[in-house]
RNA sequence: GGAGUGGUAGCUCAAUUGGUUAGAGCAUCGCACUGUCACUGCGAAGGUUGCGGGUUCGAGUCCCGUCCACUCCGCCA
């Protein structure tokens, strides 16, 4: 027997059917019981007489035989589309256990806090509503591809690994392994590639392209995001509004989405600031907000530059004369503002052929109709201070490929995300995403950022400055090297031995206290000493032991030596490039831990292994330094 | 880089002016139950009140520091 959808079972009516799914609830009393089992399409009660002979709890995964039937009139259930049906079931079988869920799937999720449902993303995702904003995301994508592909566009891939632009957004940058000391960056936008299909004849171009900033975090902004881009050749500005409204609505209107209109206003940015104060506004009423009317409007007439304010270094930067352009430099000036342009008159009055698509409030598409005469582009440059040299280093490969015969050309691009979060009437990125990060970049479920081993750093020809961060990756190298089994422990910042051990959750005799002390001959002789956290440095048997004068060299002098703060020290005295001791009951202990070059990390590991790692001096399996 | 808000049981929350042994619902475990559907009833277990310090006879509560999260400003061609 072949297993079907759980929503089919409506039409199997005193059939016997196969189902998988999850155990979404269970009424057990005793000798009947009703599992509510639910896989992607819906749920369905199940009817187990004679109780159950195996147990169930919510989220164990099942496979249940049965036949379907009938519910009778007063036991229908229509809170779900099965109710009307059950399941009798002959037999069951438990294919997956379920821990205790962290956090209830029966709901929406909403009060639910986010770092929870990011930590356990891939239950949250189980819940009816992500499902549905799943399965809407998917569904208006492919509406979209179908539109275009409809009109005749061609879906062309682009690099994912490129070149750093100066302008704009911080880039996230990727080292290059055959090239030392030169990086690659990821795509902010697939801008100059679909300029350069443009050459290539591909006239209609569109890519569901991921994109990536390192800008800091909003609910309405993610690191990295996806955007339909889109560039047509031989349009004007009328023609790539026209086509993309088109595509657009009927995308919208095939997902369900309620429209305030199905044509797209255009308005300009003047009309725009005096109207609403700001580029970006919301045109329904509160009725139409309470019903989440979908309502667009094109903006366009926007000033090409602005003059660059002094105070601002982000301007500053991206301009070297006092003028820096407000949306795009590839754009073209409107053909009324060439001739301006050209003589780089009046600047602040020429108008970009450029237009924005504002939904709801948000600005979710902007684009343009692109300079294709390099003359054009060029002059953009020199506007805002570039020389040759400068122009040459930042677009000299898009002037180079316009003089072989550049199509007039412009598109646009929008986010999917933001589109896709309107549409499913929800006020964060974040749940229109699968897999989001938090504000401060890190990711769900996985621990990323994460250091990555020496020799991955040392092929990329990389340092990495910070002499903490730099000491734990190599630790954990030479543990790992060794063979040797260790626990990493990440925690708060602790400064104290005590502080240590109790975040550890460990004895504060497994503790390996590094002593540095330094030659009362030799001002920069240092040397390690290694011994219980519990026990005190005696300075009269480190004489003895190596037959010169110590005393505990000042906190100063330690951090400036090792480049490690005090409490953080690892006993890998070596690895500081100081002579390194045991008191030797440390290689006797069970466990030991120590802080691992950060006050925030530590290490746990057998004290048997500690000498094949940290290689002391030989000798020190027979002293003693503990008072 | 800056500002605000928050962090108490697995989850959501409560705890009066600083005052007894930090409570409740859901979830979990045990017992009972053949028609429930967010089953019900009885019982049990579950806490470093994010972490560190301070004030106090006494701190979940007040103060300082710190970590984490969220929101906003900066930034996001």
């Amino acid at each position: 027997m072949n297993r079907i959808p759980v929503i089919e079972v409506v039409n199997k009516v005193g059939e016997e059917v196969l189902l998988y799914g999850w155990v979404a609830t269970v009424r057990d009393h005793g000798q009947i019981a009703f599992l509510m089992i639910k896989d992607r399409t819906a749920s369905l009660q199940c009817v187990v007489d004679g109780g159950l002979k195996e147990s169930v709890g919510e989220g164990y995964v099942l496979e249940v035989r049965g036949v379907v039937k009938q519910r009778p009139e007063n036991m229908r259930n229509n809170r779900i589309e099965t109710g009307m049906v059950e399941l009798e079931v002959k037999e069951y079988k438990v294919l997956s256990k379920s821990k205790e869920l962290p956090l209830p799937l029966n709901d929406d999720g909403k009060k639910i806090s986010e770092e929870v449902r990011l930590k356990y993303r891939y239950l949250d995702l189980r819940r009816d509503r992500m499902q549905k904003i799943l399965k809407l995301r998917s569904d208006f994508v492919h509406e979209l591809r179908k539109g275009l592909v409809n009109m005749q566009f061609t879906e062309v891939e682009t690099p994912l690994l490129s070149k750093a632009t100066k302008e704009g957004a911080r880039d996230f940058i990727v080292p290059s392994r055959y090239n030392p000391g030169k990086f690659y960056a990821l795509p902010q936008s697939p801008q100059q590639y679909k300029q350069l299909l443009m050459l290539a004849g591909v006239e209609r171009y569109f890519q569901f392209a991921r994109c990536v900033r390192d800008e800091d975090l909003r609910a309405d902004r993610g690191y990295e995001f996806t955007q339909m881009d889109i560039e047509m050749s031989f349009v004007k500005q009328e023609d790539v509004l026209n086509t993309i409204g088109k595509v657009l609505i009927d995308a919208v209107k095939a997902v369900g989405g309620n429209l305030k209109s199905d044509q797209i206003p255009v308005i300009s940015y003047q009309e725009a600031i005096e109207k609403y104060g700001a580029d970006k506004f919301d045109v329904r009423t509160e009725e139409e907000k309470a019903n989440n009317v979908i309502a667009f409007t094109w903006v366009n007439k926007f000033p090409f530059f602005k003059q660059v304010d002094e105070k601002d270094q982000y301007e500053t930067n991206d301009s070297k004369s006092k003028w820096v352009f407000t949306h795009n430099p590839f754009s073209s000036p409107i053909p009324e503002h060439l001739d301006m342009h050209m003589k780089m008159e009046n600047i602040g009055d020429i108008i970009a052929d450029q237009y924005d698509l504002v939904c709801n409030g948000f600005e979710i598409g902007s684009g343009g109709i692109r300079a294709h005469n390099p003359e054009v582009l060029r002059k953009t440059y020199e506007i805002m201070g570039y020389g040759e040299t400068e122009i040459e280093e930042s677009i000299g490969h898009m002037l180079d490929a316009f003089a072989y015969g550049a199509p007039p050309h412009g598109g646009l691009a929008f986010g999917i995300d933001r589109l896709v979060m309107i549409l499913a009437n929800e006020t964060s990125l974040k749940e229109v995403i699968p897999f989001p990060m938090t504000s401060t970049g890190k990711t769900a479920v996985m621990d990323a950022p994460a250091r990555v081993p020496k020799q991955v750093l040392k092929d990329l020809h990389l340092d990495i400055t910070d002499k903490g961060e730099d000491v734990v990756q190599s630790i954990k190298d030479a543990l790992d090297a060794a063979g040797v089994e260790y626990r990493y422990l990440e925690h708060e910042e602790v400064r104290t031995s005590e502080e240590s051990a109790k975040v550890r959750g460990v004895d504060l005799s497994t503790g390996a206290k590094a002593m540095v002390v330094k030659s009362k001959e030799y001002s920069n002789r240092f040397v390690m000493i290694v011994l219980p956290a519990d026990k005190q440095l005696d300075l009269s048997k480190v004489k003895v032991n190596l037959n010169e004068d110590f005393e505990i060299a000042p906190a100063k002098e330690v951090e400036e030596y090792t480049g490690l703060k005090l409490g953080s020290i690892p006993p890998f005295g070596r690895m500081l490039k100081m002579d390194l001791y045991f008191d030797r009951s440390m290689f006797a202990k069970e466990v030991v831990a120590f802080n691992c070059g950060l006050r925030t990390a530590s290490i746990i590991m057998k004290g048997e292994d500690l000498s094949k790692v940290t290689q002391p001096n030989k000798k020190s399996l027979e002293m003693e330094f503990a008072a």
